[in-house]
DNA sequence: GACTTTTACCTTAGTACTGAGATACTTATT
DNA sequence: AATAAGTATCTCAGTACTAAGGTAAAAGTC
């Protein structure tokens, strides 16, 4: 959750901060909300699929990507392991995905998409798309471009500064 | 959650998207992952203090803002009208906060932050705008001014063509 | 001034996770 | 070959929420 520490630098009551940490605490305001604003898009699109973003991710993921070990998808997705399983249990249940085991480590198993949950993203992912595009269309492509060049380069930083503890589980 | 959806143009498996809509997709990638690992920065931070992002989040915001009805907290926090209750509830339980009547509407309820409350800030939050701007430092200061503008017009549009029916609950 | 509607908050039941620990297997070391 | 260390997944209790519905007060309507 973003911080609300604003620039009043009128008010005594109102503490102040050097400006290294203004600047960083106001672009993670309008970070969160931008990401906040776009995921409700997302969320409103998904539920017309009767699915989680976290279930949705998944299944998309299996259906660009093809069968993926657990913890390749854990990393993609980020959820902990624990997560991983749950949502692929409640996946399978449905129909959409399947466990198979790996051949060559009997510890682990693959993900992957069923003819039913390709059917279910076939059908579904196109207006996604679309509904994401849409979501994002208060910036022109030029800008769309420039954002994600500068939230690539912010997200790598953040991610290797956390070191090797990662965002989820050690 | 992000999609993962990627511009494989030779891979005959994969099915293609408007350009339009890779582009945004990309752009929802980076977004989430960036406020992913920022969030990860900032909940490691917090948990300091023991609090949870979203308690932070209220508390920090009636340090800076003073007393506020209910409504307008979740309206700058985006949580349900049930979060504020249940996070005002465990931040009053631990003194930080405290509940005060609206003596012009009895059905409302100011939320103000206590002595106590406002020490644990004073002592923790300039503690929290350093990890931020730690957080942040992948980009130099004037990238951090043009990811600001860019991101406040995205977030900005996306709320707004969600319509009426706001980020939680109508 | 008795009605409907709206607003502000709270309550309750349910859920999608998380985190710590357990299990089962694999790899490295001796 | 035996043991230790590491890895991949699962289990399970706990949690921080959400959504829907409820109550009380305020504001509008006739």
């Amino acid at each position: 959750m973003a911080s609300s520490a604003s620039a009043r630098h009128d008010d005594p009551a109102t503490p102040r901060y050097p400006e290294r940490e203004t600047r960083a605490l106001a672009l993670w305001v309008v970070l969160s909300r931008a990401a906040a604003a776009i995921s409700a898009h997302a969320e409103a699109d998904i539920a017309r699929s009767e699915l989680t973003q976290a279930e949705f991710g998944v299944l998309e993921l299996l259906y660009h990507k093809g069968p993926l070990l657990l913890g390749e998808v854990q990393r993609r997705v980020l959820v902990s392991s624990g997560g991983v399983t749950y949502i692929v249990d409640r996946l399978t249940e449905r129909g959409l995905l399947e466990r198979r085991l790996c051949p060559s480590d009997r510890r682990a198993r693959y993900a992957a998409i069923t003819r039913k949950g390709r059917a279910l993203m076939k059908q579904v992912f196109p207006v996604h798309a679309r509904a994401i595009g849409d979501a994002m269309a208060g910036l022109a492509p030029a800008e769309q471009e420039q954002a994600r060049a500068l939230l690539r380069k912010l997200g790598l930083a953040a991610a290797a500064a956390m070191g090797p503890k990662a965002v989820r589980e050690p």
